[in-house]
DNA sequence: TTCAATGTTTAGAC
DNA sequence: GGTCTAAACATTGA
C-alpha cells in the first residue's frame, strides 16, 4: 500500500513525464472512483494542462491550467501506471489520455478516489483534514516531535505514529520499521518515552523515509511505481511481513501481534 | 467457507 | 473531549 515514499515516488516520476502536457481524453471504467458528478468531471478535465503535481500526506494533487485540481488517494491498492505495455493489477478503472500517451489508474480494492476541486480550495480542504506535519519537511524537527508527543499526552506509540493528524504519511509498514530502528516496542505509551528514544524515533523517520524514496518505495501488496516496477525498498524492510524470521540484529524470531486492528511486526528482544 | 489483509471514515462505548 | 474499538468499504488468496 502506498505510504509517503510510494506516493512521493509516483509524484516525482509523473512530474518528469506529464508536467506541461494536456489531458486530451479520459475513459472512466469505474465511476465510483470519481468523487464528482461525471459530466462536470469530464468537462473540467478535458483539454486541461497539468501545471503542477504535489503531494501532501498520502494525497496526490494535480493542479490543472483551468483552475481545477484533482486530489487522488490511492489507499491500499491504487496504482498509476504511465508506460505502454505495463499492466497493473486488475482492470484499469480510469485511463487518462495525455498527449497521446496513457496514464492508467488501477485500484484493485476500489478504496481510493479522485476528487475534483477548485485549486484555490485545495489548501482549505487539506486544512480540514487536520494533517500533522510532513515528516521530511523543514519544520519537523526533533524538538517538534518531542512537543507533539507532549501535546498528545498518551497512547500506544505505533498507533500515534500512524495517526495522520499527528504526523502525515506514515502507514503500517513504515511505522513498524521506524520502531524497529528506534528499538521501541509498538505498544509503548508515548508518555514514557525518554528524550533519547524520541531522538531515535525522529532519526528513524527521517532516515527510513529518505532511504525508501531513494529506492522508489517498497510496499508489499500491489504497489508499483509509474513504470509498473516494484519498489526497491522491500529487501530492506527489517520487520514488516517477517513473522517468524530471524531478527537481523539478534536472530530472535520476529513476532506479530494485532494492534488497533492492524498486523504489527516487531522483535521481542530488540524492541522494549 | 471463512478470514485476514489494508487506509480511512464513521459510529459508538467508556 | 480524548481515546479506543469495531465495522464498513472491495477483493483476493490462503
Amino acid at each position: 500500500m502506498p505510504e509517503l515514499p510510494e506516493v512521493e515516488t509516483i509524484k516525482n516520476q509523473l512530474k518528469e513525464k506529464i508536467l506541461g502536457k494536456s489531458i486530451l481524453d479520459i475513459q472512466i471504467n469505474l465511476p465510483r472512483l470519481v468523487k464528482a458528478p461525471l459530466e462536470e468531471f469530464k468537462k473540467e478535465v478535458l483539454g486541461a494542462e497539468i501545471k503542477d503535481i504535489r503531494r501532501r500526506a498520502k494525497l496526490l494533487i494535480f493542479d490543472l491550467s483551468n483552475g481545477s485540481s484533482l486530489i487522488i488517494h490511492l489507499k491500499l491498492t491504487g496504482q498509476l501506471i504511465f508506460e505502454d505495455g505495463k499492466q497493473g493489477v486488475g482492470k484499469p478503472h480510469l485511463i487518462y489520455i495525455i498527449d497521446g500517451q496513457k496514464l492508467y489508474h488501477y485500484d484493485l480494492r476500489q478504496f481510493g478516489y479522485v476528487k475534483l476541486v477548485k485549486t484555490e480550495k485545495v489548501e482549505g480542504l487539506l486544512a480540514e483534514e487536520n494533517f500533522g506535519p510532513e515528516p521530511l519537511g523543514p519544520d519537523f524537527t526533533k524538538e517538534k516531535l518531542r512537543q507533539l508527543f507532549k501535546e498528545r499526552k498518551k497512547g500506544k506509540v505505533k498507533l500515534i505514529l500512524m495517526d495522520q493528524t499527528f504526523l502525515a504519511g506514515l502507514g503500517n509498514v513504515y511505522a513498524a520499521e521506524v520502531l524497529f530502528y528506534a528499538g521501541i516496542h509498538p505498544e509503548r505509551d508515548i508518555s514514557k518515552l525518554t528524550e533519547e528514544e524520541i531522538g531515535k524515533i525522529w532519526q528513524g523517520i527521517r532516515e527510513i523515509l529518505k532511504a525508501a524514496i531513494e529506492k522508489r518505495g517498497s510496499s508489499v501488496d500491489t504497489y508499483v511505481d509509474t513504470k509498473g516496477e516494484k519498489g526497491g525498498f522491500i529487501p530492506l524492510l527489517k520487520v514488516y511481513g517477517r513473522e517468524g524470521k530471524p531478527c537481523f540484529r539478534c536472530k530472535t524470531p520476529i513476532k506479530k501481534i494485532e494492534l488497533g486492528g492492524r498486523g504489527t511486526y516487531f522483535c521481542p528482544i530488540c524492541q522494549t
